[in-house]
DNA sequence: CTGTTAGCGCTTTCAA
DNA sequence: TTGAAAGCGCTAACAG
């Protein structure tokens, strides 16, 4: 009967060395060198006994662990998964672990899955996707990631700049209002903005940007019309198909992201609404998987890959910066950049 | 000068109760109680103190640790995120954390990984994504799950049986083939197969099985061109475009993924050849985001989601079934769905 | 019920 | 260089 899983003691005596020996031997920390000799035998053993490392155990003496904790709203959109992507790349260039942690936008499930990686003590924790806007909530989130720091751990969000943390900050607004710009300047003039839900920050922020932007140009806005409604294709769909059933009337529906954009195509392609013809379509966010869809979907590029990248850098600090300091709360601006495609064409006065 | 972080023995202390107390406490493990009143005091202190667990000493005593580990080819596809997807819902029903692996179709990041998740003594580690045609790789993934077994660990495989571990079996044979003889009864008859990588075993399954499905309706094969090339969109698009520059013949062009196909519709669009009038296109797996283009994209149905979570329960086995029991190996077998939609409307003969 | 105590596997002083 | 030994924080016998 073999044993379930050698350990480094099974390692050191089959290598008849100590238990200290063999330690150094894999670590090989801080000068304190093992010889070559000693080393190789000790090697060899683990070979032979398929020794595997134990990482908690490791863990617990060292305090910290090779994990980052990665927690989106829905892995499945594809905001959230290029952003994991970017999370994972960076990650793999520091020798860490990604744990993802996907909310379905449940704020509470948020909270517990903070708390879950505090548990697990990892060594940093990352928020990516839109805060909401409910003092309680945002209380409480901050209290957990305070937590965290307390124990070493490093934080950062990637959103709105409101947790008191290292942030990415997207130019929600910023980006909304130049789209909004552009589409006047096309000669739009009757929009809609299928805005998502009312206490979702990134959404509300996009909207609102929107028609700043619209407001700037020169438009009255009191002629845009904004309705509220689920961050998601289906829901621009349902909404989209009820604007039209009650006889919209407009030239250019802006969507506050790119997802809920081909909803509104959708919609009005079933009702029988040509777009970008009779309608323009805007949306946000620049998806890759959604670059083909017909007609080409006018959007505010956001590198969201990147955005990872950078997220987890600003956890983790520079390179420079020892592992245990903590990392100073830095922020992040990034920019959002208005792409005209196929389906904002713009609009000749009559 | 407040200490970095409250153990379970500062707890103890505080609430005047030993170690052991304290940790029943919490745990209230196997009817070993603690008077309430004890508990409360408990409870209190750990509060004060901001106690949370470290679940690496946790998983030290109890040899085992709460996170299963994920590795797919690349999260930001939206066939692995929605696939991830489904793994995090169901392993959040077993109170499990999910870190997820990207390898970026490297297979020897995916050996890594596993290694790496072995490590970590994983509850389970699931591995989705086709395997390679190499057989020193086959036996080195072997290796390697089977050190993960030996902990105690469970282990599944998402695409081909050939792992020796519980497997959710795609089959992409049988739904290629349908494909073919739909495809074939809608009257085309000069195919292109966009086949993907020869030895990604997913890819080639397709392919062949697409080609078998037109033998078995009559078609002579010599006649479909099989092309092979990378899994993307991107290279689905660059092998379309070679064909169209060559003088393409054909009436339908079948690509072995969604992704793919969109590619290849993005091609034939960017080279003035209307789809689906002058040829038909179709995919494979259903992609959901995908699900608006235009025309609307023939596919084979793979309900991914729930394959992520028929996975993460082969791996853990049947509730029933005692967590450290070795779970048996089993297959699921999850047929595809052939689905014609706008981009194959079929064709008269002339 | 509650407390004492012996580890889990590993790293790291501290001596030799 | 190497070894002996002291924990890291927690759980689970084993006694009371």
């Amino acid at each position: 009967m073999t044993a379930v899983q050698a350990t480094l003691a099974d390692v050191a005596s089959r290598a008849g060395v100590s238990l200290a020996t063999a330690s150094r031997a894999f670590s090989g920390s801080g000068g304190r060198r093992v010889r070559p000799e000693l080393r190789d035998r000790v090697l060899r053993a683990a070979a032979e006994l398929n020794y595997s490392p134990n990482a908690s155990a490791r863990a617990m003496v060292l305090g910290r662990t090779d994990i980052v904790g990665l927690v989106v709203h829905d892995i499945a959109d594809p905001y959230f998964s290029a952003i994991a992507s970017g999370v994972m790349a960076e990650a793999a260039e520091w020798g860490l672990l990604v744990t993802v942690a996907s909310t379905l936008r449940d704020p509470h499930q948020e909270l517990r899955y903070v708390e879950l990686l505090h548990q697990q003590r990892a060594r940093a924790v990352l928020l990516a996707g839109s805060r909401i806007d409910q003092p309680e909530l945002l209380d409480a989130i901050r209290a957990e990631l305070r937590a965290v720091t307390r124990t070493g751990g490093r934080v950062a969000c990637l959103s709105q700049d409101v947790l008191d943390v290292s942030t990415v900050v997207v130019e929600n607004r910023l980006g909304a209002a130049a789209m909004g710009r552009a589409l006047h300047q096309r000669g739009y003039r009757r929009f809609v903005v299928l805005a998502g839900p009312d206490l979702l920050v990134t959404a509300r922020d996009r909207a609102e940007g929107f028609v700043y932007g619209l407001a700037e140009a020169g438009l009255d806005t009191a002629t845009v019309r904004v309705v509220p409604g689920a961050f998601t294709r289906d829901g621009a769909y349902a909404e989209m198909r009820a604007l039209l059933d009650e006889g919209l009337d407009a030239d250019c529906v802006f969507a506050v992201n790119d997802v809920m954009a081909v909803g509104a195509v959708a919609a009005l392609r079933d009702h029988g609404t040509p777009v970008p013809e009779a309608i323009g379509v805007a949306g946000f966010d620049d998806i890759a998987t959604l670059r083909d869809i017909t007609p080409a979907l006018s959007t505010v590029r956001v590198p969201l890959v990147e955005m990872g990248r950078t997220l987890m850098r600003l956890a983790l600090g520079s390179p420079a910066r020892a592992a245990d300091e903590p990392a100073p709360v830095q922020r992040v601006r990034v920019p959002g950049e208005v792409i005209l495609r196929a389906s904002t064409p713009g609009r000749t006065p009559a």
